[in-house]
DNA sequence: CTAATTCCTCAAGCTAACTTGAGATCAAGG
DNA sequence: CCTTGATCTCAAGTTAGCTTGAGGAATTAG
């Protein structure tokens, strides 16, 4: 059996089923169709959610990894080679998230800590200064800890 | 005057009117009423707005910056001392933010690019390795954090 | 063959962090 | 005094990333 079931999908990768049916509906994925209607998906697919998983915990959002995803070949599974591609582009981004941190953090003493929070002049909150994601709510969907 | 109207907070600090209500709502600013029910807001309420702000840029959840506001004084306005006891509680947390940043730069490679990618042992999906976070992605996949 | 399981579609609901709109009141300027 | 603009409350809408439920069809186990 070179194609797997929805569920086989979702067993193999933790991700429910009806999250793998909405991936599909923004084009995440293009499962094939049994004669009845129902959705057979290659092996590589495994991997392809893996790797949203992963980007998705970096912060990025679907559509901005369904754009990394569309540099994966579509006429054949892709390669380790054709993954690295990827890896590369993620590893880029961050490296500028982490030093968008650094920077927040060097300055966020001379920032929240002094009486500089006049909104002109800060750091904090001074859009060049911290990677510039459109969209409301949360900039950084990063990993969140204990509310402290 | 010492209080503010909603209008003139609004202008000083940026933030739309209708969000300022909201974060009343919630509890993250607790403004005076004049006779006739209209919001008085202290001036030290800029400063707030200007830390929800920042704090927010920074991925925290309102729930999460509430409970740091908690630590300030509200018989008094907050102190340069004050404020700075709350910045060192973001430092604390920008930091432990840029290591699981850069712990996941670093196994990347050895994770999208490689044949790794069963789920069972890659550091990407090992929830010990990144801090369980909140929002969007698979839920069951992903331990729910404490809401402030 | 029957029963259990899996799958299908479509519509609606959920959370966060707000915005928008309706309808009414309040405050300030001329 | 009257008009304009600011403010009020309350309800509903918005976006992302899904989940849940209804109602029905297909596949699989016994």
């Amino acid at each position: 059996m070179p194609e797997i079931s929805i569920g086989t999908l979702s067993k193999r990768t933790g991700m429910a089923v009806s999250a793998i049916r909405y991936y599909e509906e923004i084009g995440l994925l293009r499962p094939n169709r049994t004669a009845s209607g129902q959705r057979r998906f290659a092996k590589s697919d495994i991997r392809r959610i893996a790797f949203v998983i992963a980007t998705q915990r970096l912060g990025f959002s679907l559509p901005e990894i369904r754009s990394q995803l569309a540099l994966l070949p579509n006429n054949r599974t892709p390669t380790v080679e054709d993954w690295s591609v990827l890896s590369q582009h993620f590893q880029a981004k961050i490296n500028a998230r982490i030093q968008d941190l650094e920077r927040l953090r060097d300055t966020l003493d001379g920032c929240i800590g002094c009486g500089c929070l006049s909104l002109k002049k800060c750091a904090l909150y001074n859009p060049n200064d911290i990677a510039a994601k459109s969209g409301p709510g949360p900039q950084f969907l990063l990993a969140k800890k204990d509310p402290g």
